[in-house]
DNA sequence: CTTTCATATGAATGATTGTTCATATTATAA
DNA sequence: TTATAATATGAACAATCATTCATATGAAAG
């Protein structure tokens, strides 16, 4: 992540506020939470990963219905669908062979929407 | 993105609803909408940014108190910055020799908040 | 049990990306 | 103008990642 060399330090500004630095990093979340943060918005940080869980926003679907609707592989999808299931992004039923994919909640859409919100301005 | 090459379709449920490839990817945001909302989470998507981001939710501050704060190097911090600015996140002026940056608005808190709450629950 | 079919996964590969190091830019102070 | 200080940037390198291809798994039908 970064080295624990010395780090350079100072300026006008930065000297005339020398509390900065320790008072913002203590109002700041922990390094965990922000980690997870950035972790959970890599999920979303990918075209093809958005394509799914837009289709998901309609319907449950089955992978080789996601594959079809974005003109995909079946393997790539599946791979994908991997990282969200880990991310708990999509949940999945069985059905005799079918595996039927779906939103895992409704903060997923949230975000999403969110996103939408800030581009279309 | 994908190959244009065969693509393969067909299980159980898909054949017995052929038309859902075609009425999801008709209700899907457009490709171009999509891969712009990726790109969005994609500045999100790395622990750098995020902490960058954090530590702007409290004041507005150069590019030195961010490195210290964070403990990088100016560098580093500078390069994902540019990064920032080009995605419209951040927001800068400046004053004599020194550059302060701020969040470009609230929409950078609101996700981020929306992040933070699907991760605590 | 064996075959079939939907899905999953491992390895390989090319592409993207974050950090470092060295250097350039830009504004101020001397 | 020259020197200094804050920030920016280009090239290089290592690490990460998405897709492909080949193959494995697991449920169900025969």
């Amino acid at each position: 992540m970064h080295t624990d060399d010395t780090i350079e330090v100072g300026c006008p500004n930065h000297d005339h506020h020398p509390e900065v630095p320790l008072s913002v990093s203590q109002k700041l979340p922990s390094e965990e939470e922000m980690y997870l943060l950035a972790e959970l918005f890599k999920l979303f940080g990918d075209s093809t990963r958005i394509r799914i869980l837009c289709a998901l926003f309609e319907r449950e679907l089955c992978v080789c219905q996601i594959a079809d609707t974005l003109e995909m592989t079946q393997s790539a999808i599946s791979h994908q669908l991997r990282i969200l299931k880990q991310g708990s992004l999509v949940k999945f039923r069985r059905e005799g062979k079918t595996i039927l994919y779906s939103l895992a909640d409704d903060h997923v859409r949230t975000i999403i929407n969110q996103g939408i919100n800030h581009i279309e301005e």
